[in-house]
DNA sequence: TAATTACATCGTAATATTGCAATAACAAAA
DNA sequence: TTTTGTTATTGCAATATTACGATGTAATTA
């Protein structure tokens, strides 16, 4: 015990639940909100406006990469970090789905 | 360490991820897809349905419960759970300007 | 070359989450 | 009263998450 099932789950629901879960930390939410307001986002000022060490904020980055949220390019020796809209819009799309079948569903 | 350091980040980020959070766990979207679809929704017809035990299921229950989007009620010795749509709509409200927001400030 | 800068990864500790069996609680029915 | 049906709670084991210090890597600068 101790693990999700994901296997007997419909499809749909892992997904959501795989794309909630990347929300559901404040520090990877304040980071995908300080991404949206910078222009050179790199791993190191993020770790300052949202006073997490390098080394935790840079794995957040990782589990926001990992689920196509965030694209990134090297120049010299930074990495600057940019949110995917199209992944970003594709999220969007779902939740609202959610939201909107679960809502006509209830009596 | 090991716990998240709520008081670092934005009220907002805070109750965004308190929300995900709740969404985060398939079995739990499972059983907002199966309450919105069914009109008498016990805690056995769901852990029926969605093939968990009960005392799992209950405890699904109690978490999206305790963030508001459930009311139940008893009807002698069984327990109808309905989704409570103004926090639903309240949840689908935050979200919509959460991805709204953070996709208007992209570059 | 040596020092610096930026980032990722590894190892580890603390805590949280997930799931179930066993059991308690409580109302209805026999 | 005893049994039955439905739900919640407790205790536990397995695993996941969160955070940081130490360290490795690679490019830039002195």
């Amino acid at each position: 015990m101790g693990v999700t099932k994901r296997h007997i789950h419909p499809m749909q629901a892992n997904k959501l639940a795989d794309y909630a879960k990347v929300l559901s930390n404040p520090a990877r939410v304040a980071i995908l909100n300080y991404i949206g307001d910078c222009e050179g986002c790199l791993c190191k000022d993020i770790s300052e406006k949202i006073r997490l060490s390098q080394p935790t904020t840079s794995q957040h980055l990782q589990v926001i990469k990992k689920i196509g949220l965030l694209k990134s390019k090297f120049e010299g020796k930074s990495q600057y970090y940019r949110i995917n809209v199209d992944k970003l819009n594709e999220l969007k799309s779902l939740f609202q789905e959610f939201f909107e079948t679960t809502e006509s569903k209830c009596c």
